[in-house]
DNA sequence: ATGGGAAATCTGTATGACAACTTGGGAAAA
DNA sequence: TTTTCCCAAGTTGTCATACAGATTTCCCAT
């Protein structure tokens, strides 16, 4: 397998990387890439549509192509086509991984949470309180939800990473579950956490999401065995 | 920015991740696509070439193009192009997100690790003894021994993303550091979590290999804040 | 039935051309 | 001189065509 655009992006890749060109700055036009790899032009945009995928580069027709600054976007991008790989494969993992992550940011979120998100977060409870029992509505409040907390931990790498799972496993895991006691049931535990952090306990806040994921997991896993299929 | 082959992905991506194309599944020949969509080949591929960057499709000349298993290495070379576009801005939340998950993974392994990982660590402690000294050889061994215990934890998710920001990571947060003192530091801690491993103590390796990367941690930011650059 | 080889299929690369868009500078106007 | 406007050069996006190199399929001869 010899892939002439192999050879380019690592190339590319490595000088990137080894600070040699910084977020922001314009590669050279794909002519002048041409001439330095010997390449065709066919070969020098495929390599530039892969780093595009990867999110390393970013391109605006009749400007040029430049290195991404580091969105956090093009990290979840990513994340979020393999997370819909690994769906069937490891489901339990990644629950696990998204257990791991959300608690430290409730506990985070506990000491850095400013007063905007904190009202952010009561605003996100109204809202639930008000769709309770429209799934597809309710979905998204949740997922609203835990994405503040996410962004409330101050680091934005959780923020990122979360953002890219969240839409996903909620979709995934809340199949064919209705009944008013679990809406409430979620959303006492919501409010619980959100008391947490507003009073500042870092603790109580992490037991409180820690409680509450673990729970959604077990419901989830109950009703997989149970053959809770689309 | 109409982008023709953005329509693509999505709609690409979309089936793949709906489950009407599961992995290792052949894609039509991009003829077939061309006729599809209504666009010239040239789209077609750019719309592969991205998917491709992203990890989502594997093509095989000849044959063609196929769904990806959800591989961990496809997540590694994303994360690892991230890492090194983020790793200026936000170093420290790099560092936290990675001192979180080494945690978990210590403490999971205390419980799932089998003989022949700790046979792996022990094999690596020995040889750290042995390059003590030659920084090159000594941080490579120190990856190794990281992603031993996140294998170890049996969460491929945590092996997958550690794997990807590891190598990264310690390149950069050990410059300028070839004191003696530092690395029988390193090893004696490494040493540590092993045992607690090996007892089957999930709390005590959680807790020992916090400590260890929190001081690791502390190091690179006194030398960073005492100038250390490249 | 089987083995081998040719044909069909498919991706990789090259070339040339034009469209659509951005940018910078120069000409024209104030 | 300063400002405004427009156009020409530069750059990416898309199209059509052609052929090379690899793989797969299938038919024919043994």
């Amino acid at each position: 397998m010899s892939q002439r655009s192999r050879e380019i992006i690592d190339e590319i890749e490595g000088e990137i990387l080894a600070g040699k060109i910084s977020p922001g700055v314009r590669l050279p036009s794909e002519e002048k890439l041409c001439e330095r790899f010997g390449a065709s032009r066919t070969v020098i945009r495929e390599a530039i549509q892969q780093m595009r995928g990867k999110g390393l580069l970013r391109t605006t027709k009749g400007s040029g192509t430049y290195i991404s600054d580091p969105s956090l976007d093009s990290l979840a991008t990513v994340m979020e086509a393999y997370a819909s790989l690994v769906v069937e494969a490891g489901f339990n993992e990644l629950i696990d991984f998204r257990i791991l992550i959300e608690t430290e940011c409730a506990r985070m979120a506990a000491t850095n949470a400013g007063e905007s998100v904190l009202k952010e977060l009561r605003a996100v409870l109204d809202r639930m309180e008000k769709v309770k029992g429209v799934r597809a509505k309710f979905s998204k409040a949740d997922i609203a939800f835990h994405l503040a907390i996410a962004k409330g931990s101050g680091n934005r790498i959780y923020a990122g990473v979360l953002g890219a799972m969240e839409r996903r496993i909620i979709e995934y895991a809340q199949t064919n579950r209705g009944d008013i006691d679990w809406y409430s049931g979620v959303i006492e535990a919501h409010r619980e956490i959100v008391d947490a952090i507003a009073l500042g306990l870092p603790d109580k806040a992490a037991e409180a999401m820690r409680r509450h994921l673990v729970s959604s997991k077990r419901h989830f896993l109950d009703l997989e065995s149970l053959g809770g299929e689309t």
